[in-house]
DNA sequence: GTCGCGATTTGCT
DNA sequence: GCAAATCGCGACA
């Protein structure tokens, strides 16, 4: 006699090892995977698509907040892969990626733009965009800075999705930086209407 | 200590 | 299309 399931097998939450790879990489296998976290004031859970990401190399790129630095906030992106890296831009919002590559190496993804899972939220949370994501969501720099994404202990992690066909994908130069404007580290998931149009 | 600027968003012309 | 909002951080004195 099979066994019947009577609930969905329990979502696996992505591990460190994920994150300890090639950073240009790890952006573009984060489309589609799920951002977790709790509304600011209802402390509802929030399931969110990853639809936009940039991928930022400490090593050999001039836009990474860590090219050619070690230390104040750079110091984070060295830090263990599976981290957040959360900065304040323009005096007033905040930014949210995740570090990459093995520790003592600087990487980190920047995601750009969310896809609420359940529809009823799509209307209430603004995800698109990286200032209105972090605004919509309550993720500041205080409070989110250097947590772990791979537990889901904490506030805010990451869970594995369904993957995206890489046809499914498209890849482009970066949005707003004036260094490294040449690289194609961009990545977002065709035609999805939460992805910024720049 | 002072100065200039940025991985953005919004509103006004 | 363009500029304002607003502040942490890095460069320089």
């Amino acid at each position: 006699m099979p066994h019947i399931r009577s609930n969905p097998p329990p979502a696996s939450t992505l591990s460190p090892d994920f994150f300890n790879r090639d950073t240009v990489l790890v952006a573009q296998e984060l489309l589609g995977q799920i951002l977790v976290c709790r509304d600011p004031k209802t402390e509802e859970p929030i399931f969110c698509r990853i639809v936009e990401t940039e991928a930022y190399k400490g090593d050999s790129d001039p836009a990474c907040h860590a090219y050619g630095k070690t230390t104040g906030r750079a110091a984070t992106l060295y830090k263990a892969p599976g981290l957040a890296y959360v900065y304040l831009i323009y005096g007033m919002y905040h930014c949210l990626n995740v570090v990459t590559e093995p520790e003592g190496i600087a990487g980190a993804v920047l995601f750009r733009a969310l896809e609420p899972v359940i529809p009823a939220h799509q209307a209430q949370y603004k995800t698109h965009g990286p200032g209105r994501l972090t605004r919509a969501l309550g993720i500041t720099k205080t409070q989110h800075n250097e947590i772990s994404l791979t537990s889901n202990a904490s506030d805010l992690y990451l869970q594995a999705g369904a993957p995206i066909p890489p046809d499914n994908i498209v890849q482009t130069t970066r949005i707003g930086i004036r260094q490294g404007i040449d690289l194609p580290w961009r990545f977002y998931i065709a035609g999805n209407k939460w992805v910024s149009v720049r």
